[in-house]
DNA sequence: GTAATAGTGTCTTTTAGACAATATTTC
DNA sequence: GAAATATTGTCTAAAAGACACTATTAC
C-alpha cells in the first residue's frame, strides 16, 4: 500500500522500478525482423509432404518457400503483441484455414543467419505442424493448385532464403521424435488398422518395418492405453482389418 | 555478363532481383529486440551448477538472471552482423574467459512472449554450453564473489524476466540429451574413472545408478571407442581406479 | 480354389536392472 | 585385520529383430 519507498536492496524498490519503467525508453539499437516460418507437414500418396508456396515477389521470386510471416509486435511496452506460438497458429490458419488449436504444433528452434534474407537481417522462429491427410484435404493447399500447396519433401529441391535447411532439420525433428512420443497419430486417419499406423512410421521414417514385429510394438501401446480398439472394421482386397483409434487426441 | 534482362519467368531474372533489392528499403514495422541469452551448466560440489550474473540495473535490479546480450545487427543489407550462434559464443566468452570453441554449445530454443521483459517486446534464442569443473573454475565465474558465479540450479530460485523457465527447459533439455549422446563428457574432467563419470550421470539425472550395471554400459562405450584406457590410476581411499579418457572431444 | 494380407508364434540377441560375490588397496 | 570401493559375475525380464506359420477374406 505504500507507495513512497526509498533506496532498499532487494525486493523493496517496487515504486523506483516502476518509476524506471515510466521512463524507460528503448534505444536506437538496429533490431533484426522476427518471422515465424512453417514446416507443415501430413502424409499424401505414401509421400511425407509439406506446403509450400511459390514466392510472387522478389526475392526468391517464382521459388517455392515455406509458409511465414512477421511476428506481430505491439506499439508500447504495455501492448508487446503477440506470443511466437500464436503467430504460428495464426499463420497455421492463414494458409491451411486450419484454426483449430487441436493441431499438433511446436518450436522447432531460431534461424538467424545474416544473409539469409537479401533484404534485411531477419531472424526465423520455425516451427513445426503435422496435420492429419483427412484434414490435409479439405485446406486451401490440399485443392487444386492454388498459391499453397502439399508436395512431396523428397521431390523439392529449390528452396528461397535458408528454407532447405529449416526442412531438412524439421525431417530430422519428426524422425528423432517418433521415437519417444506418440506424434505418429497425427499424421493418421481418425480410426485406422495397424497396417496403415505402420505406413506411417515406414514413410518418416524412410525404411520398410516388419509386420509381425510392428504389431507387437502396436500391441504393448494398446496395453498402455494409448490406443483403443473400435468395433469397426476395414475391408481391403483380403482379409479385413480392425480399426483402432487413438486414446488421447489433440495436446492445446 | 549481361546486365540487361526483361523479363522472365523462373531463374533468368536475376539482374531484375539485383535492382529489387538495390531499390528495398525496410519498412517501419515494429521490429522486437533480439537478445541471446546462455545457460552455462557445469558442475560443482557435486550439484548441477549454472552461471548467473546480479542485475545491476532496472527491471529486476538486484535479482540473479542468466547472461545474455544483444544480438548485433549490422548496419545495411549487406553487412547484416553477427550468427546467433556467434553472439553466443562472444557472450560466453565474455562472461566466462572460454574463448575456446570446443565448448559444448547448441541452441535451446526461442523464447518471446510478451511482457517477458517489462521495458519491451524482446526475444531471446536461449543456448546450452556445458563447461567442464577443471575450466569452470578458472573462469570469472569460478572466482570470488565477481558479478557472475556459478550456482546450484536447485537452490536458486527467483530469476528475473522468463529466465526460469528457460532455465528448466535447460535442464531436461540435458537429462533427455544425456541418453543419445555422450555429453556426460563435457561436464567430466579429462580424465576420468568409472565412478566419476557415473557421478556425472547420477548428478544430471538426479538419480542414483547402480555401480556394476553403470559399469557394463560405461564397458560398451570402451568397446565403441567411445572412450580409450589410460595407463594412470586414481589414487582413493580404498582400491586405486583406472583413468580413462574420451576419445575425441570438441566439436567445432 | 487361389491370392492376398491379417494376425500369431518361435527363436535369438541385446539391453537393463537387481543384486551377490570377489579383489585390491588404504588405514 | 578392517573398511572401502573397484571390479566381476549371475539371474531375470523387457524389447527388438528375423522369420516361419496360420487364418480369413475377396475374387
Amino acid at each position: 500500500m505504500s507507495q513512497s519507498t526509498t533506496r532498499k536492496t532487494g525486493k523493496g524498490d517496487k515504486s523506483e522500478e516502476a518509476a524506471f519503467l515510466e521512463a524507460y525508453r528503448p534505444g536506437d539499437f538496429a533490431r533484426p525482423s522476427v518471422t515465424v516460418d512453417l514446416v507443415i507437414f501430413t502424409i499424401q500418396e505414401g509421400a511425407l509432404s509439406a506446403l509450400f508456396v511459390t514466392r510472387g515477389e522478389h526475392p526468391f521470386k517464382g521459388a517455392l518457400a515455406l509458409p511465414g510471416g512477421f511476428l506481430r509486435v505491439g506499439k508500447d511496452r504495455h501492448e508487446q503483441g503477440e506470443d511466437l506460438i500464436d503467430a504460428a497458429r495464426r499463420e497455421l490458419a492463414e494458409e491451411t484455414g486450419l484454426g483449430d488449436s487441436r493441431i499438433f504444433l511446436t518450436q522447432l528452434g531460431a534461424f538467424g543467419k545474416p544473409g539469409r534474407d537479401p533484404r534485411t537481417r531477419v531472424v526465423s522462429v520455425a516451427y513445426v505442424a503435422l496435420v492429419r491427410p483427412e484434414l490435409a484435404q479439405k485446406t486451401v493447399g490440399g485443392g487444386d493448385v492454388t498459391h499453397a500447396q502439399f508436395l512431396d519433401v523428397d521431390k523439392v529441391h529449390k528452396l528461397a532464403f535458408d528454407h532447405a535447411e529449416i526442412l531438412s532439420s524439421a525431417r530430422a525433428f519428426v524422425r528423432r521424435e517418433l521415437m519417444t512420443s506418440p506424434i505418429a497419430f497425427e499424421l493418421t486417419a481418425e480410426t485406422f488398422t495397424i497396417q496403415e499406423l505402420r505406413g506411417t512410421y515406414e514413410v518418416i521414417l524412410g525404411e520398410v518395418l516388419d509386420p509381425g514385429n510392428f504389431r507387437k510394438r502396436f500391441l504393448r501401446m494398446l496395453e498402455e492405453g494409448i490406443i483403443t480398439e473400435t468395433r469397426e472394421m476395414r475391408r481391403t482386397p483380403s482379409k479385413p482389418a480392425r480399426l483402432y483409434r487413438f486414446a488421447k487426441r489433440n495436446r492445446g
